[in-house]
DNA sequence: TTGTATGCGTTATCAT
DNA sequence: ATGATAACGCATACAA
């Protein structure tokens, strides 16, 4: 069932039919509903494929999404998506399966795929980026929440993200002055790709600032997982009597280290002080409260679509937008020193 | 830049750059090499539009799932993207916004978008399916975890979910067993669409059967969210001092309503238990561990996939099947009677 | 082993 | 207001 089919059970041309599907203006009402009433009884429905194949001006933005389902993104996506509709345009929203490393490759296809006239990506790692991908491309990018390692490519694409390195800097400091020496480190991958290596940085940074002596031992990994953080906090309890704070980069693995700490026989925060990342609900909801680094979720989401937009309409020099993170304080960390 | 400019690019006919990009293998090894230097230098990426519109076969099968970013979805994905790859398919994943109630007519572009080969629709209401909305359709549909209240055209899909009024009977019961007789019922959603209204009706008769009134004022409904069962739990708590148990219909809201319990000064599950829903691990690493009820999930996954592949392959009959929930004992529920 | 030509289902251009 | 027809970018049958 296609357009001529339909065309020829109203008895008009395929274009008048092409007409209605489109909303076009200049249809005479009765054939107009004539065309609709065979459509409905012939359930009927156009085939997107050749329909992008063959448009010019989709009025599509895309969203591509790193790994299948990242809770983090979903609030963004959210807004994201009204703003879009508020513009006149669509989303597109597209998951790119976490195993998949051609980033750069996946979000050309997709772009040319939808004919898209923009895209927002969230997440990834784009350290591939070399100074001629993009060229060929001449639809606005935006990078928002991404792990761009790579120095080139710059002026063919805007960011928007926040400074990984102060932010965990931030939370190792919180501690420190909260008396606590013994810190350890729960990262969500062992590789150097991801947001790990530079929240590790910040951390490392942090301790060096106050003449504490970095111990390897101290720094596990969780995968982003409760469970792994559980696991692996369990066992690192065993081993080390003397650590006094865990920061988890990222609040799931928060809520696995808590759980094992409180497994252990020991307390939160009395016995042991916890900070988490991200700022999810989940967190705040935990028992106890935990106190988190709160990143600005839904101001990145608007400052990337209102970014994306504004370079659709008039191209401008691309930008690289850092934002504040924010240290929600909560009831998970001890302060050693009163 | 298309197939067209590549051909003349490395000099070769359109259809040899085709057999290179499908893998064909006759193709001389030399002019393979030729053709693929030229894609790779002018960075070409094959429209997919275009292929999808000409190809007949393509070993495509879709998932589409209900809700931007469901948690309780995103483990069952990897478990049938796995499956699907193993047997020479590619999963197509996507996503149907949760404020699409058109799930039949997204369900169809989708299919004849991609040139489906069958597909798994993951949640969302099919409620208004038709005796003949399918038959058009002649690829194989499954329908897993969803809320199909229509009687009519099962025989034109298959669907795997579990017995969602038996589930919350059991659990219910098991409250009732442990002497509890003001039980509150945090619902999903209010209207009556969703499994909230199949849950309840287990919540209700479970309380029959114990010859329990039902108390309307301690039904309330909590957004599938953990904000939303924090703020009815603590409203329903200044008012009912009564409550001894809540049930919630998903952990993400169970763990809203046991800080709300411990915000109001009582302990859980010494003075009011908790039951939650689905097996998230949420639930296993919230403090207290949050005794649920376990879908399951993997199982529900692994059966609707190889039920799709099986009816691929060979036609068969549609099969509708109802798995078993699993209620896990944890530690946040109290036994009065003891 | 390779090239030419046709059509997938739609929209857009140009007639009428 | 409406219809015929040429693309869109690709895969494939058929020819060579």
């Amino acid at each position: 069932m296609n357009i001529k089919d339909i065309a020829k059970l109203a008895q008009v041309g395929v274009s008048t039919v092409s007409r209605v599907l489109n909303n076009h203006p200049d249809v005479k009402e009765s054939t107009r509903q004539k065309i609709l009433e065979v459509i409905k009884e012939s359930n009927y429905i156009p085939n997107n494929s050749a329909r992008i194949l063959k448009q010019q001006n989709t009025k599509n933005i895309g969203v591509l999404v790193k790994g299948v389902f990242n809770p983090f993104f979903s609030q963004m996506i959210n807004v994201i998506g009204n703003i879009i509709n508020q513009n006149g345009y669509t989303m597109i929203l597209h998951q790119n399966d976490y195993k998949n490393d051609q980033e750069v490759e996946t979000l050309i296809a997709f772009i040319k795929e939808k004919k898209l006239q923009g895209i927002i990506c969230l997440g990834g790692n784009f350290a591939d980026i070399t100074d001629d991908c993009f060229k060929e491309i001449n639809v606005p990018i935006v990078l928002t929440s991404v792990n761009t390692v790579s120095k080139q490519g710059k002026e063919y694409y805007s960011s928007v993200g926040i400074d990984n390195v102060k932010s965990s800097y931030d939370a190792t400091s919180y501690l420190i002055e909260k008396g606590h020496k013994k810190i350890a480190l729960i990262l969500g991958e062992a590789d150097d790709i991801g947001v790990s290596i530079l929240r590790m940085q910040g951390y490392r940074e942090a301790l060096e600032k106050s003449k504490i002596r970095i111990d390897d031992e101290l720094i596990i990994v969780g995968g982003y997982s409760s469970r792994g953080a559980y696991n692996e906090t369990l066992e690192l309890l065993k081993i080390r009597k003397d650590i006094t704070a865990f920061f988890a980069l990222s609040d799931i693995m928060a809520i696995g280290a808590a759980k094992a700490i409180l497994d252990s026989g020991l307390k939160v925060p009395e016995d042991i002080s916890i900070i988490g990342f991200d700022g999810m609900d989940e967190s705040e909801y935990y028992n106890p409260s935990i106190t988190t680094v709160k990143q600005p979720d839904k101001l990145m989401a608007t400052m990337s679509i209102n970014l994306l937009i504004s370079q659709i309409n008039e191209r401008k020099e691309n930008q690289h937008i850092l934002l504040e993170t924010n240290l929600i304080e909560r009831d998970s960390c001890f302060n050693l020193l009163k």
